[in-house]
DNA sequence: AGTAAAACTTTCTTGGTGTAAGTAAATTCC
DNA sequence: GGAATTTACTTACACCAAGAAAGTTTTACT
């Protein structure tokens, strides 16, 4: 629990901050970098030729820009290296070959997922397998892999502990990946991985406390406590999915799905829509999915407003919830159902209000879809850039 | 938020990891602290030179006790350093003097509360004095003075932002404090503190993610996560109060209490308690509080069971409700009402078993009201010696 | 008694930070 | 238009702290 460091591990530890620092700030003089880290000029002068020579900074060329002398400001090298990320979604598997600066380079997408678990394994080769063959700018390198899975990770050891979609159990993938592709690998939930991505380059930007909730297939939360993911004494941090909202809840068995999931997931409200159709028309329409229920929503279609107005008011008891215990600066809504916050967010808003002394900032996921993939950036960059924090217990 | 770090704050970071390597494992031979932690031998050493120059750490003078040679053991010097640490409850105040090892060497209660802030913290006041005029082992000096207000602290500052209970609003206590003792001051959420008692001292010790429910007048929570006490982007994490239970509390507004706070508080239970007595025998009895509620059902009295249902199930549903979002390692229960805890944890118990895929430990605290002064203590040593962490992120 | 092993000690090297003095570039002042 | 001034960086060096390696003490075992 209590880490002990060398002088080298110093170095890492002012080497992360500069690079976090030029990575937030670009173009950015050394001088400016020493004044606001606290940092020596020399220092700050050895730490950025280091990372320079690493490829994570370069200098603009641009010149001078305010009173007395400016030389070359210095900028995050988006370019310097290249990163694959994969989000393992339930129902899909979605695959970018990106920059660090979170500009994608080429995407794939497989629909539908493997019927064992090395069926499953084998698409996701193929998925890298292209992605690495995607042309990349003349001396990019590709810095290492990460994998978002749903499910239960264990992110210390890259083992995939429980993932029904994939049909993974106790699944060494990390240690497969790298023995295939011989660069990093590094696996994790992959909503935590959208929460690093929203933190990095979303909605969650420059926020040390955030929770990204997911509505999609299933739900689930990301949480970024005091700067850092946080993922719980058994990887089970942020099940939002099993929070409870009723006292009746506490009678059932919840194995699969959580009890708030079984209200407000995609699936629950396609499936709440779907029985109300048919007991109101007596005769099936199509499918409805989740969006197809906020779409009616819109056109001020009577039968949805009682689907609508529920998701509406257990989301809302989730977020006060989640507010309540950890008080994020940001709570952040991803997932499918995200793109319906035109109607979520001001709802959930107004219900908020009243009941909490203190309310999170609501947002939506910029990310979308690819939120995952940008955290897997994140990720990357953190472990083979050897990402050392330190702090002063209050 | 990403700190820089000099030499003499490595220094401080493996010490830190020293320091708290003794108080966990003493007594202990240098030699194995150095491979505990993985620091080289000459520099655990060092380290243990200054912490027995500072008074934290003595030999035990006891020699040997396994194979070949074994030198003087070390310990964490309890009696090395006196802390005053004051709980200023809801309903009354609570002093102690102790020594860094977490045994009390003299206690001042004072019941009730100021009827003004500056009433308020007068009786503060009076009570640090009376501490300081405890007699102490000769050459212990006081270390610190930290005390727990019931509200919305902010630690940094030691500025307590709103106590209702105190009268206190932005109230400057450190400041007023230091002025005063001249000694290092430090003020935090009572229930913060307790949680780090129950870390340092009690039913949380080893564990490295905790949430601490006390449940007396008021509720709240105090949360260690990763490690560290997560106070929230507002000061206002933990606020378990607030946590709502059912759909129809969104249409309340709760300003004063919170919605759980309402129902699972001892003045709900006692509350519920006044209204089915009087309803039941249409006379009324003596002033009922939540103590006797619980004594009544342990003798089987009916009225007294649709009362301690519904407490269990709500109850039920938060530490359900913190569980899925926060896995924590352990939740303990505090409070007032921790000490019917013997018909509150089996229920509890039995009821989340059900409902989540990876259920805590759960526990009763082991320090009672003790537990913020124990925290108090765990803090000073903290901020006097200069604790520091350091992390890689993964 | 001699030997081996473990637990410190001492000495020296290495990595890293900061201070201070020095140089270069750009703005301002006269 | 040149000198003074300010700022950005550079160089040289001192200081701090960790680790490696070799030396010393203590003890168990033969």
């Amino acid at each position: 629990m209590f880490r002990t460091l060398t002088s080298t591990e110093m170095r890492s530890v002012n080497r992360s901050a500069v690079l976090e620092h030029i990575r937030r700030h670009s173009p950015v003089a050394r001088s400016v970098i020493a004044r606001d880290l606290k940092l020596s000029l020399p220092t700050v002068m050895r730490i950025v030729d280091e990372l320079t020579a690493h490829g994570w900074v370069r200098p603009t060329g641009v010149k001078e820009w305010s009173s007395r002398r400016r030389r070359d400001l210095l900028e995050y090298h988006k370019e310097g290296h290249a990163v694959i990320g994969v989000d393992l979604g339930g129902t899909k598997m979605f695959g970018a070959l990106a920059n660090i600066g979170g500009e994608i380079i080429g995407e794939r997408t497989i629909n539908g997922h493997g019927t064992s678990d090395e069926a499953s394994y084998a698409m996701l080769e193929e998925i890298i397998g292209e992605l690495m063959r995607v042309p990349r700018p003349r001396g990019q390198k590709i810095r290492g892999i990460a994998v978002g899975a749903p499910g239960v990770t264990r992110a210390q050891d890259g083992v995939v502990e429980w993932a029904p979609s994939l049909n993974w159990r106790a699944y060494p993938l990390k240690q497969k990946l790298e023995k295939r592709f011989r660069l990093p690998c590094l696996v994790d939930n992959d909503v935590n991985l959208a929460a690093l991505g929203e933190q990095w380059f979303g909605a969650g930007v420059g926020a040390r406390n955030i929770a990204l909730i997911t509505i999609g297939t299933g739900v689930g939360a990301g949480l970024i406590v005091d700067g850092a993911l946080y993922r719980g004494h058994n990887h089970a941090a942020g099940e939002v999915g099993f929070l409870l909202s009723q006292r009746a809840e506490l009678d059932k068995q919840y194995t699969r799905f959580g009890a708030l999931e079984s209200v407000i997931s995609g699936t629950a409200i396609a499936e709440r829509a779907q029985r109300a159709r048919t007991r109101a028309a007596s005769k099936h329409h199509r499918q409805l999915t989740a969006q197809a229920v906020f779409d009616a929503y819109r056109q001020h279609e009577k039968w949805s407003e009682p689907i609508i107005n529920e998701t509406v008011d257990y989301l809302s008891i989730a977020i006060i919830n989640i507010s309540a215990l950890l008080d994020p600066e940001v709570i952040i809504l991803g997932g499918g159902v995200s793109d319906s916050a035109d109607i979520l967010l001001p709802a959930v808003q107004a219900r908020i209000h009243n009941v909490l002394p203190k309310t999170p900032t609501l947002k939506v996921s910029t990310l979308g879809r690819r939120a995952a993939v940008m955290g897997a950036i994140a990720q990357i960059v953190y472990t083979t850039s050897d990402y050392f924090v330190a702090r002063k217990l209050v």
